[in-house]
DNA sequence: AGGGGGATTCCCATGAATTGGAGAATATTG
DNA sequence: CAATATTCTCCAATTCATGGGAATCCCCCT
């Protein structure tokens, strides 16, 4: 991923170092010396502002007041400013992150890299489970094949997820009985029987194919 | 917004401490005292994670890697580890910040209500949500139906407000009574049963078209 | 290959759990 | 103080979970 990010310091020789770093990183890095270039170079939409807080001009923090609410990208501020008073007011107007100079540059990296990979994360949807044309989300308890949803019960859909995200591992019916009722199974496995039938049933008459495997006399796996 | 904050440490004092200060901001806390404990509190959906790295078991650094896949809400390690090798290791395996003890609570506080303030803000992109015909401000706690605006009371709007904004999202009783309330649910379920029948009847009698729906055995969620 | 025995699947009636709804009591707001 | 919002209680309707027994299937042994 190419992100673009606006570094924002009136030191020539520090804007250099982070211009040559962010750039091997294979980033594209913008570079303004105070709080007025900073904000023309918002044109070009950066994903990730690096931002002074002593600048000749307006400072960092009234600069980044300024922008906060129609900038919706992480802002980090790079200071030598370390104390607490100094910090709190850095987030409280709206930073993401706060590093005090000296700082090292590995750990500067990764910091942006975190915050980047957590933009990148939030844009894409949620959890999801794919076989055989088969989806499933599990937050929203939803099952679809081909876009068509297929409606389970409490019981049956808690089986169908044990078995799914534990693909590939066997599960005897007491195991079953156990993480889904949440009690000690007492010998009564006719239960979880009959939802494993019912699971097999309802999945059957829509997609044509059995996802469940019988692993005789231990017990059932989801087949991938 | 009442948030739920998962706290992971193997020091009771800190523990201690720490929900203390989150209970205080209104928030809910979860505490776990090691990575096993940890995992099954997953369940309660943290939105945001507090974990340390020396535990005792599998220590914070695996646990991290585990659940990073499937646990979409930001990490913070919180640990006495301060080289900087063992930061970047953060980093690597999934964190989001990393706060080296000891910490002032201040600056940990507003670090976490950093991350939290951009989860709500990348959560909605714009404070106007529409689906079929329905429209809602939620600045302005508003909401119309082709310009007809429709009144709500308080409660009933946070819970519509929580239900669309994380919209095929289920969520059970219990869980929309200590978000929407802020208290802990203590088995007073018709409350919230309630709420969602004036809900309905309210949006039904104008849009003739049911935006919640019922997930048996589990609670409640806003159709997309 | 065929038969035996046990495990598994299938069918279905019953009872339990959950939800939706009416109405009245209590709290909160203006 | 009046109006509105919130909470509580109870009941009917619905849906789901359960367990037993018959039918079937699978594996192993001869």
């Amino acid at each position: 991923m190419n992100w673009r990010i606006l570094i924002v310091d009136d030191e020539p020789s520090l804007t250099a170092l982070l211009r040559r770093q962010f750039t091997d990183c294979g980033y594209t890095a913008f570079v303004a010396n105070n709080s007025s270039e900073a904000l023309k170079l918002l044109k070009e939409q950066p994903d990730l502002i690096l931002l002074d807080i002593n600048m000749p001009g307006k400072d960092g923090l009234a600069f980044c007041r300024e922008i906060r609410e129609s900038v919706s990208c992480p802002i980090l501020f790079l200071t030598a400013r370390v104390m607490e008073q100094d910090k709190l007011a850095g987030f409280r107007d709206g930073g993401d992150d706060y590093i005090t100079k000296p700082f090292s540059l590995a750990e500067l990296t990764a910091r942006v890299e975190a915050h980047l990979r957590r933009e990148q994360r939030n844009k894409v949807s949620s959890a999801r489970l794919t076989s055989h044309g088969l989806t499933a989300d599990l937050s929203a308890r939803e099952l679809s094949f081909e876009g068509k949803p297929i409606a389970f019960t409490r019981k049956e859909f808690d089986i169908i997820e044990l078995l799914w995200t534990n693909s590939s591992q066997v599960f005897d019916r007491e195991r079953i009985y156990e993480s889904v009722w949440g009690l000690e199974a007492n010998g009564n496995n006719s239960v979880v029987k009959e939802h494993i039938r019912k699971i097999r049933a309802k999945l059957l008459e829509v997609t044509s194919w059995d996802f469940i495997e019988t692993i005789w006399g231990i017990g059932y796996k989801w087949k991938k």
